[in-house]
DNA sequence: TAAACTAGTCAGGCAACCTTGTAAGGCTTC
DNA sequence: GAAGCCTTACAAGGTTGCCTGACTAGTTTA
């Protein structure tokens, strides 16, 4: 088996992903920089990204972000110790706390959610709005992630 | 600042672009443990996904890869370890060396780059190709990736 | 009320990056 | 043609962000 090496190949799609979310993330993480909150890193988004109002479940968190009870048990204990998050006992289930953003915690959120609409924004001001929307409506329908419904 | 809860939130771009990348590669992963090299891990595709038919100077992978010449370098001794690409000096400047696929790593960047596109090809099956065509051309416009001419 | 399950934590590990430092070869300029 | 600076690669060590496995404590089921 071997290449044709003189046809110039398109962009293997995978790299335009990988591309494509570093970018977002550098972004990001300068934005974020520039505010009160400067020591969240984007890690810390299983939490903030995934986190209900009134609070959620360790094992609810994970599952949402897609990683291992410990793994974001790990960034929450790093959000306590900041002052983002607190733990608090379940009143249903003695074994689970619930999380639970503080004061602190639901400011940031706000910014860094608004950052994050930001970026896309100022993507579509600088690739075309049409360009950015396809983008989000394939991006939606090949993962599956429609919207986040989260109620109080 | 405060968010609203009741209405109903878009997913987050971040996350879009994270779950569709870490879909990709997981797939990629399986697709590729089902072939004779399945000892190639992901973190490799910064050489073979980068690589020259003739050859690449690390620093210059490095550059295109996005990454630290420390880490490419990683990379490629452990590639070369297992017989995938070779190290030879480079003539026209001794400190140089010139990093080569073996022939085993040239069969292998071709099965990969196949199974690349192989996804990329089921995703337009499965969710349209109008939206994979417009899902590639929005992230080639974002991330100024149209292209990969790799001259032999 | 014992067995099976679930929530969270602790301990340990590893991949994939990074920074810093060193050595050797090349280019430049006088 | 030697001094000084840049470039190429490598070596050592560190950090981040995840993971698996083993465990404790509380809950549910039979």
């Amino acid at each position: 088996m071997s290449i044709d090496h003189d046809t110039p190949r398109p962009a293997l799609m995978i790299r335009l992903l990988n591309v494509a979310f570093d970018d977002f993330c550098d972004d990001l993480e300068r934005r974020v920089a520039d505010t009160p909150y400067s020591d969240i890193r984007v890690a810390h988004g299983c939490v903030f990204g995934n986190i209900d109002p009134e609070g959620t479940r360790l094992t609810e968190l994970a599952a949402r972000a897609r990683m291992t009870k410990q793994s974001v048990g790990e960034v929450t204990s790093d959000l306590e110790q900041r002052g983002y998050v607190e733990r608090v006992p379940d009143p249903s289930d003695g074994r689970a706390k619930i999380i639970r953003l503080t004061e602190r915690g639901r400011a940031a959120q706000a910014l860094g959610l608004g950052l994050i609409d930001e970026i896309e924004q100022e993507w579509a001001e600088r690739f075309g709005a049409e360009r950015v929307t396809a983008l989000r409506e394939a991006l939606e329908a090949i993962t599956g992630e429609r919207s986040v419904i989260v109620t109080a």
